[in-house]
DNA sequence: TTCTTTTACTGAACAGTGTTTATTTTATAT
DNA sequence: ATATAAAATAAACACTGTTCAGTAAAAGAA
């Protein structure tokens, strides 16, 4: 009898059009608009019936945090395809920004939010971000291979790289760049990315 | 007449006192512990008093936001004692990071929360702020004049040196590094600074 | 001192939040 | 048709920021 299978699909599609429902809310009216009971009325449930398929708020925006990190990891794999070692990091940096830049929302739950990181406290393996920084990692380090970039522990400047794009586009999203006008902010970050990595180039 | 006098003065020593009982409950009990409810019996006056002092609950977190600029260029300055071009910019740098990393919710409140921008919006000047970061930029020319650091534009090269120590508290405020070890975090945050501004080094 | 006016303060309410539990509705099996 | 199991919900609890009518206290005027 299929039904047990028939529920069981019912199932995953309403945690789906749970899932998908709060990310609209996310992108459409902002983290502060995203409440259990909008997005009940969303699907149109009562907010109790959400707790059937997640145990509290943190386990919806964990698995939209996942998501992003699968989104994100997707998009900086295209900078593979630069063959030019220096470039390649150039572009996964540019990249890296392009996307928080472009989904404000994930970034948020990926690097910046409190909430989805709860779960993840004493130990818990981050497995998903992982994947995204050993991508750089593995870059910096097929730079360092093809002598294009100094030689040397690969960690260190693997994190500095992160850490400046990462200071880039929270500084951006959070709205801490006042005098900076906006028609120059695209050249300005290009300009810093560029001088930053080039300091790293071997000569 | 006193009178005036005096009720001016205790207008502005209960204000004291809102935020100082605020921030108190900021670094005891964390962001998300700090309601208007909890600052109120911690002042020994109603809910209501508070609204009296302060017209909404973001004012107070923008006295806070504005009180940590002013420590934290304060404890910036501490980096002009360097005479060295180079180390200058570098001490800048690990001071910024110290600071960002022992005074967490003073640093929330700077760069990461959105609450208390909301005033700020639509071109409003964030003062405080700019003067920490031409603090930076005038560190930048001046190694530039000195030839210590290769010539050129300062904007860009100070917007990734911020970037770059803005990203690093960041993510380790916001427990992003979870597959680092506590005690190898300090060494690598050093590596990463010294490996991004020796790149940045005239040879 | 007494009376009036101004200032300071608060209780109670409103609309919202996440979450839990008892109850009802719906679907399946006999 | 009836008993059982599953799914959905109404209502409540304890919070949140904020407002406003009403009270208590202090100040000024008589």
């Amino acid at each position: 009898m299929g039904i047990s299978e028939r529920k069981e699909r019912e199932k995953h599609e309403k945690r789906r059009l749970i899932l998908d429902k709060a990310m609209q809310l996310f992108v459409d009216e902002g983290y502060e608009n995203v409440s259990i009971r909008k997005i009940a009325e969303k699907i149109e449930y009562s907010p109790a019936t959400i707790y059937l398929y997640f145990s509290d708020k943190d386990e919806i925006l964990g698995n939209l945090q996942k998501e992003g990190f699968d989104k994100f990891y997707d998009f900086l794999s295209k900078a593979e395809s630069e063959t030019d070692p220096v470039q390649r990091v150039r572009k996964l940096g540019r990249m890296y920004i392009k996307f928080g830049l472009e989904n404000p929302e994930y970034y948020d739950l990926m690097f910046i939010a409190r909430a989805p990181m709860k779960k993840y406290i004493d130990g818990l393996v981050w497995t998903e971000a992982d994947k995204s920084f050993l991508l750089l990692r593995n870059t910096v380090e097929y730079a360092m291979e093809k002598g294009a970039i100094k030689q040397g522990p690969s960690l260190p400047v693997a994190f500095g790289l992160w850490s400046l794009v990462h200071g880039v586009v929270s500084l951006v999203n959070r709205q801490r760049l006042s005098e900076i006008k906006d028609e120059e902010l695209g050249n300005l970050i290009e300009k810093s990315l560029d001088e930053m990595i080039s300091g790293l180039v071997k000569i």
